[in-house]
DNA sequence: AATTAACTGGACAGGTGTGTCTAATTGCCC
DNA sequence: GGGCAATTAGACACACCTGTCCAGTTAATT
């Protein structure tokens, strides 16, 4: 149960059966998987097979280990983004389907952490101040990748924001499609999104690439 | 602040203060700016300045009054796209400029209701299988709205979900940009959606609807 | 004016959550 | 093998939410 973590470390002293590391893990797992809400010192301490109290000796309070869990957030998803952003490509084209390796391996992108995030914003104004700013530098890194392919700011823009947006929105309805119905769709999507058509060898590196980053290759 | 709807009834027999009405009026407010999880039978009796047990004359319990919210929102928000995406138009740019009024004006799509009940469905199961058919529905239509101008399935499909994912992955970031901003982007939107650019013409028209709809014009 | 149907209010039981305090318990160190 | 520090369990206080019960209260009806 808390096997993972806690032999990870330098052996415990005293009368020690879980880490500060084991309480954040799990509490990421229910905050994916459930929500903030859900986020409750009793669910953590049942799942840990430990009593609740110990949380204490951890933590300040729930506060506190929410706090943990939102940096933790900050530190993985947009640095993920911004480097597939970057990546050198020969045309825009290549370089949306190298970004689209985030959206379509899950090791890469946690979308379910992201949008877990999301809601809790809406009830939390200083998350909600953070998740803005990640969405800014995201949309800003995507606009500057069509602005190095020649495209004018306005619709370089725009393009980033459709991707982006649809992205987003294509995780909040959380259609849970099997792989080999999202790989038909690539093709068209890569034209919609860059306004050119694809080269065929792009886009079947980037289904090889889908497939195996999904356990079909 | 329940003079609203509890006036505009037929004279309340006996003791009455609040209508079913008003119970559900509330909870939407509720549902709307908070999530389900605040829809509570305090915090409704609280705003309708009355005792939180007369809830029970109402209904059977909280569950019954959650049903009822759900019952209303699809009444509301799908109807409306589905209208509005078999609407005539002359063209396809013309047609995505027509639907975009539902987005455009706040009067229109409930998204903030829309929203609520997708964080309802990722902890209900109910809830999960409604705005699943709900959202396939809204694709649907908005694909047909694409091949009646001649784009080809595929095609259609992936323009219809660019359009609708795009559209909820913009509310899901929340990003409140003054109503100018939005209208700055309103042409490469459409060019971006359906690949064509669109006549002045059906851009200055929106453009003045978009005012007129946000209090501008 | 009495009756009655349509409600309302307050008290209570039961469940679940947070946070605090104190008395164990455990393993390392000397 | 006794002491110590780190950690944990359990009891307790308090808050808040749901749902039930019952004794009012009120306005149309007779």
């Amino acid at each position: 149960m808390n096997a993972d973590l806690a032999k990870a470390t330098i052996p415990l002293y005293g009368n020690t059966k879980v880490t500060r590391e084991d309480w954040l893990t799990v509490a990421l797992q229910l905050l994916v998987s459930k929500g903030v809400g859900e986020v409750k010192v009793l669910s953590i301490s049942d799942r840990l097979g430990v009593s609740r109290s110990s949380f204490y000796w951890y933590f300040k309070s729930r506060k506190d280990l929410l706090a943990a869990l939102l940096e933790d957030w900050e530190q993985a998803n947009t640095a993920l983004l911004i480097r597939h952003a970057d990546m050198p490509a020969a045309t825009i084209t290549q370089a949306v389907c190298n970004l689209s390796r985030c959206w379509i391996n899950p090791a890469l992108f946690n979308h379910k952490l992201d949008f877990a995030i999301r809601e809790w914003a809406r009830r939390d104004r200083a998350v909600r101040r953070r998740i803005d700013q990640t969405d800014s530098a995201r949309v800003a890194a995507f606009a500057a990748l069509f602005e190095r392919f020649d495209f004018a700011p306005a619709e370089a823009e725009v393009r980033a924001r459709v991707m982006y947006f649809m992205q987003v929105g294509y995780y909040a309805l959380e259609l849970s499609e099997p792989i080999e119905e999202r790989i038909k769709r690539i093709h068209d999507y890569v034209l919609c999104f860059t306004g050119q058509t694809p080269r065929r060898a792009e886009i079947d590196a980037l289904v090889a690439y889908a497939l195996k980053a999904n356990g079909q290759g």
